[in-house]
DNA sequence: AGACAGAACTTGGTCCTACAAGCCAGCGGG
DNA sequence: CCCGCTGGCTTGTAGGACCAAGTTCTGTCT
């Protein structure tokens, strides 16, 4: 339940488009109108309206009123931060099977990314994850030992990491995440019970607490056939790039 | 130059933060003393932020000065919309090869997400795009007519599709993405120069115009060795999700 | 009926004020 | 010397006002 005023205001408008009220290519009312209607200032309704726009939900031009462009979609960075969540708004059923769990020093690849010095400890985690009992990715975690050091607590078969590192007061609020396509190894083949050499999604993901102070970072690969990634972004504002990979190639 | 003053003041911002004036982990002045010093209202100045905000440049919560995460990276959509400007921003030059060119009535995929009534016609762009020579990914895309009929003022193996079409008042507004990982079939595999059943990264993009209505749909693959994704997103907004790719498995 | 000009409406941008909530540093007490 | 508390700073939220710029509708004139 969001405290502010217009993160609410903005559900309210998000589950009125979501329900029908608001079908897409319809006007949505103004924000003299919201405003009388729902009691808040226009500063208020337009911060709303703002939100709905940010996600491309809505079209917003001067002078012309507001217009619903899309059914809402699923539900952004709360389901990409767990595996778990997103599963389970698609219906799915998701679980883990934990194949390594140990406390040992970071390489140095981890030491970088999680902005740790020589030789500190890291918890690295490896598990299988399915969708209704069928394999869909390997996740291959570091946790910075901040984090990694409560994972004791966490049934890790069958709840989600960062829901659970959240009553501890963990938050994971920015994510760096970099996609892309990979050919499995044996080992991942394996594990996903697909074809050596089938195409893998591999996402890089480093995230961070508010303050910027690394928390994970992981390697997970997906069936290729399993999951896909999807993006919607506005021209104003939206956080996807592509990276170039420099490879040598013979 | 945007006409805007909390635009001028986020590029700015962004600016300071990228020549290293404000490095990582720095704290940022607040929002008191850049709007005395800009001679910004407060309320401008905190729309700079948040901007900077969204896209995880910096960290901000109440009662605490913001901090610069991390380095501010590659601007965002209008490197996504087009290949050339992206090409050109990590210093490679982009160029094109024409396999494909014309208009035809849309199958029916391309009718369902271009909105077009059957049998309408589209144009059907395949180009083979390069990095300084090399291939990087082929593009197959359907334009709808209203923007396909002006393909023909644009010079496809040089120019930027997108770039053109805004100098006749079309301009890609929304775009939704889908990001998978297939193997090269042998058609891709030998355009590509890549090996068959190479591990490629598939894009599905729908481009809409501010209103909602369908521009181009594009299935676009690329080199997974050359190009990755990367996205970066923060706790409050992010339009990322995993999707499901629904599909028998024997 | 159709074209055009203007009025009314609507959104974009900026500034101001006020208060609430959270953080932090510095001060004082143990 | 260390700990804890408090008061000031900083950000979050909300409301109000004004003008600019663009859209939409209406009514009039041809």
């Amino acid at each position: 339940m969001p405290a502010a005023m217009y993160q609410d205001l903005a559900a309210t408008l998000r589950d009125a488009i979501a329900d029908g009220s608001f079908p897409p290519g319809s006007r949505l009312p103004s924000e003299h109108e919201v405003s009388e209607r729902y009691g808040a200032s226009r500063n208020t309704v337009r911060r709303a309206f703002a939100a709905l726009s940010q996600d491309g939900l809505i079209s917003s031009h001067q002078g012309a009123r507001r217009i619903v462009l899309a059914e809402p979609r699923v539900q952004s960075f709360s389901e990409l931060r767990s595996f778990s969540r997103w599963a389970r708004s698609i219906g799915e059923v998701p679980s883990g099977r934990v194949v390594l769990l140990e406390r040992r020093a970071a390489t140095e690849v981890e030491a970088r990314q999680l902005a740790l010095t020589a030789g500190e400890q890291v918890v690295y985690l490896v598990r299988l994850r399915l969708l209704s009992g069928r394999p869909a990715m390997i996740e291959r975690t570091a946790y910075a030992d901040r984090a990694g050091s409560l994972l004791g607590f966490v049934d890790l078969e069958r709840e989600s990491v960062c829901e659970r590192l959240e009553e501890y007061g963990i938050f994971f609020a920015h994510a760096q995440h970099t996609i892309e396509a990979v050919n499995a190894s044996a080992e991942d083949a394996a594990l996903l019970e697909a074809e050596p050499g089938a195409a893998l999604l591999r996402e890089h993901r480093r995230t961070t607490d508010h303050d910027g102070r690394p928390l994970e970072w992981s390697e997970d690969v997906y069936r290729g056939d399993a999951v896909a990634f999807s993006i919607r972004n506005s021209l104003g504002a939206a956080p996807l790039a592509r990276d170039h990979v420099k490879k040598d190639r013979s």
